[in-house]
DNA sequence: CGGACGTTTCGCTGAAAACCGAAATGTCTC
DNA sequence: GAGACATTTCGGTTTTCAGCGAAACGTCCG
């Protein structure tokens, strides 16, 4: 499936949680719209893209979070050996960026060793777990957004990190956390990359919780 | 690289950590020696495989212990769907077997997760890491072939079991454990395939350190 | 209704490569 | 040194499939 360079630069494309029609990956993949329309058939019946229609666009996203996992796995053996040129690019995406839908970078790496260093995360044999220190300090400073309850609930799994090279939070409860703080205005998308930009605010409550960036 | 089946073939065959002869490859795949030898030669330079040259013999393995982890990785979701066949063709094979080289099945996963209860082993963002209480008990155990000062050093990854479907431990950590215990006699290689079958003694002592099989 | 637009299907071409048999190379054994 | 064996190289055939243009299909808009 990813053996062919026009598909993986669809999934590629497709990698920060976007949603886009068939004609924009072809420019992208850079073929023709026939081509394009073949390939995407296909990774749509390999359950790697899910389809959501609407009128005379057919808008393509990722299939789940497992898939967009998985094609992180399978990057890092290729992303390691250009890991340096992407992180001297642009700093921006190297400090914050969305890995599919969670954080990842700096920031991530470092969040998910403090908070495993406090104990606010658990490691068990059935993920990574959020426990009730955690929430209860991430309310408090100000991510009203994240449901306790559920945060709870939820469970997370380690993420290598391509240009950090170590662990970061991923997994439907970094998902979650993530969403969190977007929507508590802590976190800010780019708009032309998956570079995540924290705001003054977002830095400060980030560093209570012991989130701290060197630079 | 993956995508055509004979070199799929070739790789799997390769999984359990064996080092097998040009001509054997040849015939697990199903394709004619000049075939294979030309696949070979591809994986081999493209940093897959390792080669160990003996007389007129050419004997292949995995380059690594990372090539191991990445087809582990890019098997998973193809895995999901037999896995259920495979667990219940055979039922030693699903109790405990390597995992390239380190240890897999309801062993493995028992294991992590009483060691991770116990705080023999931690979770940092560097890897997994054992504990001295641990190390010290593993010895104290009777499982002497174990370095603890290189135990300490070493660090480990999670695996996602495919049986299971729970995490064990993996990485040069595990691989070191799982070493430890063969040399011990805790455990025994099965000659049909990748199975690890536990002794008496090595059930024993494995009970000792919180390691129980229900069955 | 009719034209513009996004997308897919169809028919075809060309290039990549998987595959095999035969011959060549190198190694072991007698 | 001769023959057996494992493996690779070479030459050639066949299969596979990415890619495109043209046409067909369905939707939106005036």
């Amino acid at each position: 499936m990813l053996a062919e360079p026009a598909r993986a630069a669809i999934l590629l494309a497709l990698m920060d949680g976007t949603t886009r029609p068939a004609g924009e990956l072809a420019h992208i993949a850079g073929v023709s719209a026939a081509t394009a329309s073949a390939h995407l058939k296909r990774l749509l019946e390999g359950g790697l893209l899910g389809l959501h229609e609407q009128g005379r666009h057919r808008y393509f996203r990722l299939a789940n979070d497992d898939v967009a996992a998985w094609l992180e796995a399978m990057a890092l053996p290729q992303a390691a050996r250009t890991a340096t040129v992407v992180a001297a690019r642009d700093p921006a995406l190297c400090r914050a960026r969305t890995c599919y839908r969670h954080l990842a970078g700096q920031l991530g790496v470092v969040l998910c060793e403090a908070w495993l260093e406090r104990g606010w995360l658990h490691v068990g044999s059935d993920g990574i777990s959020l426990l009730s220190d955690g929430a209860d300090a991430l309310v408090q400073a100000g991510c009203q957004e994240a449901s306790t309850q559920q945060l709870l609930r939820l469970r997370g799994r380690h993420c290598l990190d391509w240009t950090e090279r170590r662990l970061h939070l991923g997994g439907p409860l970094g998902v979650a956390i993530t969403g969190a703080m977007l929507d508590a205005g802590w976190l800010r998308r780019a708009q032309r990359n998956r570079a995540l930009l924290p705001t003054p605010d977002g830095l400060r409550r980030l560093a209570e919780l012991g989130v701290r960036l060197d630079s």
